[in-house]
DNA sequence: CTTGACCCCGTACTAAGGTACAGACCCCAT
DNA sequence: ATGGGGTCTGTACCTTAGTACGGGGTCAAG
């Protein structure tokens, strides 16, 4: 039951066969075994969960390559650990960026949610910008420093 | 000094003149007054702020549309508020989901770098797609269910 | 043994988001 | 007044990530 042909991963992911193909001349997905005769490609199960994982990631503003790249971090008997450790590292601060960013934005959507009344309200002026401007560390003081040429 | 050339804005904000020209072009950023005689773009210090946004509204995966739209959500008189708080709570649950993936991978990463021995050590096989696994409502149950088609 | 639904490969086309000229203009320091 | 930067408009080109064929093979049902 865990095989498929290109067409039915193809819907359960989500996406088009060609999507499919393409991803595997990309690498990013190992090209299945086609049976002598039939010449079709067959997928187990699982590569439905990494489609899925590719189209996650790029939501996240990650690239293919970059997709790639944390796929093919693996701690196994035949990696250099040390390196793999060492990526992972890096990649972990960019989540963290990423997040501290969403962070931001999401209390500045807050923000905004609050300034607008639901129904006949005070109305606060309010922008994502003016928003995310306190959540920042708004620098107060007088502003001549730096920059001036 | 707040008033700068678009090559000084460009430097400030890690761009080529050409990008802002072109966010200029798609309504990202409003084309600044140009005094008679010179016909160059002066622009307030602000735009700079509003540059970066772009550019890390990027890395988080929104594209220059989604950016576009979270900078005109602005709450004031003129518009209306009913509208802006639908819309800023839908964007907030766009940013809740990509917070949640990030969490998801965040973990795996960090399974990952434990799975990975410092200097000498054990090595417990471990790749994004098993540590995310783990994150997950594995099912492990019989795999007889649905999907027969 | 034909027909419809899939699959194969290869190549071409798209859309988004820039990037790079070309040819001309402006400005100010020497 | 002139030369080196910087800017202007406009068009062309590039990369990433698909999407869409065209021409052909496969497979199971009827």
């Amino acid at each position: 039951m865990s095989e498929m042909t290109i067409g039915k991963v193809a819907r359960k992911a989500g996406v088009g066969v060609e999507t499919i193909r393409f991803y595997e001349r990309r690498g990013l997905i190992e090209q299945p075994p086609k049976p002598e005769s039939s010449g079709f490609r067959v997928y187990p199960a699982e590569v439905v969960r990494r489609i899925r994982f590719i189209r996650q990631g790029q939501e996240l503003g990650f690239s293919l390559k970059e997709i790639a790249e944390l796929q093919s971090l693996r701690a196994d008997a035949s990696t250099d650990s040390g390196r793999v450790r060492e990526h992972a590292r890096a990649k972990l601060e960019d989540v963290d960026r990423k997040m501290a960013r969403l962070r931001r934005i999401r209390l500045a959507l807050k923000d905004l949610i609050a300034a607008c009344p639901g129904e006949g309200a005070p109305l606060r002026a309010c922008s994502i910008m003016d928003a995310l401007e306190g959540g920042e560390k708004a620098e107060k003081g007088p502003k001549q420093r730096k920059e001036t040429k």
